[in-house]
DNA sequence: TTCCTATAGTTCTAAAATTGAACTGTCAAT
DNA sequence: ATTGACAGTTCAATTTTAGAACTATAGGAA
């Protein structure tokens, strides 16, 4: 598996790394998400480099997830706004924000604090089964290969049962 | 905001990122939730340099993501198990699969399908609000300053409201 | 007019991270 | 005595990233 391949991969985690997997690249979309929209406003907030940060947007724009609109003409100027596809990703956000507030907090708590305006509260974000509404845990969940999985047999983890030798005390 | 103090920032965002954002520590993390615990394991699944693959091992071990235990003496041989930490991991996982599988997927379909046990079905992960259990939308979301905010007045990306010219086509 | 500023990049060199390949060491089995 | 499995380590070559300077267009100030 190469880096610059990833999104040939059958495997949904690792075509989607291949797109936000990159250094920098999801904090370039927090920003998005937080209402940045220009070339400036990236750089400063992020104090990424500007050649890294023209770099990460042309990809982003590349694969879909940011769209380049102008908003002025001379000098032609151009802002970057989320696509659908980039708003999608607002799960995998707040999934990454979710476990930094619980598992990386300070003796001050938490950086920010999220409403949900549809109830007004304060809320945290839960992840639950589409059919049965439950939250999810990993322990619960069985994968089976879909349509689209690596047709041949798999030299997988799952299949390996390693021999044991002399057990550990 | 430098690659190797994200984890001082006030940002659960960047903090989290700190952790998993390393190239390769996602999927490493991929193979852990599919059960793999070896050092050969990882390898052989990932095609991972030896080299990032124990640098990544180390620093994961060293956050409490994965705890390394002995299975094996003479040799003495260890495996990498997910903490608790590392299996609240798993909404973050869920949720890049997910988005893979809505945007990334080819003719053929998905590459894994995910069964609920619990329900016995085959599910999406859904997001929701922890108070009133509705569906997350970044624009149902407003964020607040919590307590363990940056504490002056930010530069930030919100308050800024650049002055227009002449306005684009 | 000339200078300064804002914006959105590009270009260049140095430093850091990653890759690829070979090498180390322990023990079991042949 | 040799081979293979396992879990790394070491080192040179290549890629990425960081840091700083530079380009270009245009508005507004002096």
């Amino acid at each position: 598996m190469k880096w610059d391949e990833l999104e040939d991969e059958p495997c949904s985690m690792a075509r989607t790394i291949g797109v936000i997997g990159d250094r920098w690249t999801l904090l370039i979309l927090r920003e998005c998400f937080l209402r940045t929209r220009r070339f400036e406003g990236f750089q400063s907030a992020l104090g990424i480099t500007r050649h890294l940060l023209a770099e990460r947007l042309k990809k982003l724009v590349r694969q879909g997830v940011l769209r380049r609109i102008p908003y002025q003409e001379a000098p032609k100027r151009h802002e970057y706004i989320l696509t659908q596809k980039g708003l999608d990703l607002y799960p995998i956000m707040m999934a990454i924000v979710h476990w930094g507030d619980v598992h990386m907090v300070d003796t001050r708590g938490r950086p920010l604090l999220h409403e949900h305006r549809s109830c007004g509260k304060m809320f945290d974000p839960v992840m639950v089964c589409s059919e049965c509404g439950e939250p999810l845990s990993a322990k619960d969940v069985h994968v089976h290969p879909g349509p689209g999985a690596r047709p041949s047999a798999e030299k997988g983890s799952l299949e390996k049962k390693p021999k044991v030798r002399k057990r550990a005390a």
